[in-house]
RNA sequence: GGCGGCAUAGCCAAGUGGUAAGGCAACGGUCUGCAAAACCGUUAUACACCGGUUCGAAUCCGGUUGCCGCCUCCA
């Protein structure tokens, strides 16, 4: 497998440090305000790279931390006047809801900072007895000695010359060195604190992810990752710590997703251009939004929008739709076990296209194996879907035939598992996304009413009665579809 | 100012040396009372621009333009 190392910038051949077993260690939120698209993005990435290397056979340890002591959640606590430890709470069980209803499971070990304190103590003692720790006056913050550290500025493609030119204006004269980061901060009187060795404070941003990674995984992870975003300071500096304490490679890859835009800038708070989770799933299945998510490479850019999103349901209508005949089928005709005889040559389709079938697992894997590639796994999806679509179009009660759908079918709920799509069922998921429950504007008994009257008046062939029912109902945005099971409605 | 990334059809988006996946939209067809849905089909001699390397480049090299990210908390 092949995996995009953001400190070698080439992709470069994945294998763990011990064979078999993967620690992969992903940052997390900081717990102060409800989370946005962009850390969808970070979780929807991480879940279907777990997902592959555990189809790989991977025994993979996830840990994603949460950050839920920091400045923000004392300013934000600040603004309510709540307890801060009250705030972080709420925000990670809104971060917990959120994944919840974006399908994804909990994370092997997720840890939150405030229960590693003694951890980072003595990480940061370490690093004092090595001296790469300072203390600048009694009591006052630790630094890290970042020019003691000959690896710095590797990670972010950055020299320290560059890094230093580019520095804002230091406010802590205390510092050695203006590119000198925080390990531990002095609190003030009225702000949270524990006890340590250099006097009350809490710690810096960077010590704790280097500490719970070490702690859960060793002190050399095969992976650690997050978005672009935090590649500098904090992985970059996560790193110098790291490897300044324990002499050894901190993280073997590290792997940075791409960050959502709006009309092509960045998605942040800071620029307040944001949508929050809980907004976009009030508007979109959460099916949809995954579905968006990995449409398009893990590390490009992706532009966030209200359009966007309605292409990607359209999509996601495309997939679900042959699934739901081929359920409908095989439950008349149930698919002989097996796979379809090697030599069963359909005539809607050409020997090559045939083939494209039956490589479709292979070239799926193919795909994510090369720096996950879900853009064209789903490419191979899709054409499988066409194909297959144009094999339903003759049905057959032939087994070779039924065998070949079943298969098929087996195929993409497999292949769709590995995405963390196409589990639901295809019918009752059709009809959700074309039916929208959420932005009805007229109760379902009333359309259903004026369905019955309008089946009267067709009965009678009464087409100018029917057509103006259906006008009426189009002008509340429902659209009616004759089918031969009767007639039924959908949204838009 | 420094460092880095990106530029592919109306839109989104794969594709790192051999003559352009896929999705949306549009158009044509099948179906239908008419529609809708669904399905099928069609849609880039061409990959920002200018040079170069090569038998051959969207893909490699140099330059130009434009956009974005990081250098400060940020997924």
């Amino acid at each position: 497998m092949l995996l995009y190392n953001t400190l070698t910038r080439r992709k470069e051949s994945f294998e763990p440090l011990s064979p078999g077993k993967v620690g992969l260690y992903a940052c997390g939120i900081t717990a102060y305000d409800d989370c946005h698209v962009g850390h969808a993005r970070s979780s929807v990435f991480f879940e279907v790279l777990v997902r592959y290397l555990r189809r790989r056979g991977f025994a993979v340890t996830w840990v994603r931390n949460y950050t839920d002591i920091d400045d923000k959640i004392l300013n934000r606590a600040k603004q309510e006047n709540a307890p801060w430890d009250e705030v972080a709470a709420r925000y990670i069980a809104s971060f917990e809801e959120d994944m919840a209803a974006l399908g994804i499971p909990p994370a092997q070990i997720e840890p939150k900072a405030t229960e590693h304190i003694p951890e980072m103590l003595e990480l940061i003692r370490r690093l004092e007895e090595k001296g790469f720790a300072y203390q600048a006056r009694p009591g006052g913050d630790v630094y890290f000695r970042v020019r003691r550290y000959s690896g710095y500025g590797r990670l972010s493609g950055q020299s320290l010359e560059d890094l230093e030119a580019g520095a804002r204006v230091e406010v802590d004269e205390a510092k050695e060195d203006p590119l000198d980061f925080v390990l531990w901060k002095a609190s003030k009187p009225d702000e949270p604190a524990w006890d340590s060795p250099w006097g009350p404070g809490r710690p810096g941003w960077h010590i704790e992810c280097s500490a719970m990674s070490m702690k859960y995984l060793g002190e050399t992870l095969d992976i650690h990752g997050g978005g672009r975003d935090l590649i500098f300071p904090h992985h970059e500096n996560e790193r110098a710590q790291s490897e300044a304490a324990t002499g050894k490679p901190f993280a073997r890859f590290w792997v940075h997703h791409g960050l959502i835009t709006i009309d092509r800038e960045k998605m942040s708070k800071s620029l307040g251009n944001f949508f929050t989770i809980k907004e976009v799933l009030a508007k979109f299945p959460a099916e949809v939004v995954r579905l968006f998510l990995i449409n398009s490479h893990y590390r490009s850019p992706l532009d966030f929008s209200d359009a966007a999103l309605a292409e990607a349901e359209a999509a996601l209508i495309r997939l679900y739709t042959p699934l739901a005949k081929m359920e409908e089928l095989l439950r008349t005709h149930p698919a002989p076990g097996g796979p379809p005889p090697p030599d069963f040559a359909p005539a809607m389709l050409t020997t090559l296209e045939m083939e494209r079938l039956r490589t479709l697992t292979a070239r799926f894997d193919d795909a994510l194996d090369d720096d996950v590639n879900t853009a064209q796994a789903l490419g191979y999806l899709f054409d499988a879907v066409r194909l297959t679509n144009r094999l339903l179009e003759s049905p057959s009660s032939e087994p070779p035939y039924l065998a070949l759908l079943g298969h098929l079918h087996q195929q993409f709920l497999e292949l769709g598992h590995v995405l963390n799509l196409l589990q639901a069922d295809p019918q009752e998921m059709l009809t959700t996304l074309r039916q929208k429950p959420w932005e009805l504007a007229i109760s379902p008994e009333e359309i259903e009413e004026l369905i019955a009257r309008r089946a009267v008046a067709r009965k009678h062939k009464d087409w100018a009665t029917a057509d103006a029912i259906r006008q009426e109902l189009a002008n509340k945005g429902i659209l009616l579809e004759d089918t031969p099971q009767g007639t039924v409605w959908r949204m838009k």
